[in-house]
DNA sequence: ATTGTAAGGAACGCGAGCGTTCTTTATCCT
DNA sequence: AGGATAAAGAACGCTCGCGTTCCTTACAAT
């Protein structure tokens, strides 16, 4: 116990088991998530963990599931780099943070097969919808070549930001820009 | 032991604990990379190999540094579209690979910064200056615009196929060839 | 053929984490 | 206020890997 005398039920609790995982996982891995290192992180017990997860991928998925930040609503400014440039911010902002090394650790080598697939399909799947609808739209408009449209080239400006975070071990918010007007920008007008 | 009486030494020793960390590498990541389990793989003792390497940290690097194909010369096709193509599949199968595996370990939450950073420079560098060195030829030829020479630029392709590999869990030929002409040459090309 | 070296293995004590059980007691509900 | 619930935490026996030591014996060099 921590403070005083004070005892976290229900969803204080588990907000503090997902943030402990969420550390652990940016911190060591999937495959280096031990239970007994939640526990202590969140100040609380095994059992408490054990009460509410059946198994480690469960408790990994579940926290990933609830830690993300939501999918805002979509931008629409009337103009396709605008819309760009604020859903990469956006993701750049989330790859950056201890969400973004917990994602990561999911697909690495170690972690499970299972475990990635649903990061995958729950996760980055709406994501890649968004900027799908966004790319929609600069079609509509005349801005965006038709095809365009595609999974590659909805995946480009997220797969770049990784890219940049590996490469470069940070990523700035001038990369962001960069990339935008130097790659997905280009790919996206009419030749 | 596995074959009758036999007892190996020396290089070829060595190369069977080199396969054997790369396969636990690929199997398990960096973090659940344990010397127990790379003897009992490799046939042999732990104590050969606390003999050789004295850390963890080593192992691996010294592994990936060993295993990992040479670098062929560079292709001079004479054709930008083609020697991209080459470079990006030796690349392609390389990633395919258990050392393609191992290498991704390298840079997962919980690995160690240390390993990232060798492993980016002593590998992903020179990969690097390979591709910078084909697109400086396109340019001679006057088949690439100047200003496409950039560390981005040079690492979009690789950085694609990594992509393909973690949305789609497999990296085919047809989408080698797809990211080439879709997404590499255009961005090469005057505008 | 003899001898030095190191490979293959078994065993050591140690610590970390497993998943479970049990006790005490703070907190919530009526 | 009183009772039901579940949180915090200690302890269980177990497995796995650690890094080291030791012994036997195959191999290479002379």
């Amino acid at each position: 116990m921590v403070v005083g005398q004070t005892r976290r039920r229900g969803d204080v609790l588990v907000g503090a088991i997902y943030a402990a995982v969420l550390d652990e996982l940016a911190e060591s891995g999937y495959a280096g998530l031990s239970i007994e290192r939640v526990a202590e992180r969140a100040q609380t017990g095994k059992a408490s963990i054990y009460r509410r997860w059946p198994s480690r991928l469960e408790l990994a998925l579940d926290t990933i599931d609830h830690t993300l930040p939501q999918l805002d609503e979509l931008p629409d400014t009337g103009s396709t780099r605008d819309d760009v440039l604020i859903v990469m911010e956006r993701i750049a902002s989330v790859m950056r943070s201890p969400s973004g090394d917990a994602v990561r650790a999911c697909f690495s080598p170690g972690a499970d097969r299972e475990l990635a697939d649903a990061v995958r399909e729950r996760l980055l799947a709406p994501r890649k919808a968004a900027m799908l609808e966004i790319l929609r739209r600069g079609v509509a408009r005349g801005e965006v070549r038709a095809d365009a449209i595609s999974a590659r080239i909805a995946e480009l400006g997220p797969t770049l930001l990784h890219g940049e975070l590996l490469h470069r071990g940070q990523l700035t918010d001038d990369a962001v820009v960069e990339i935008v007007d130097e790659v997905v920008l280009p790919l996206l007008r009419r030749r």
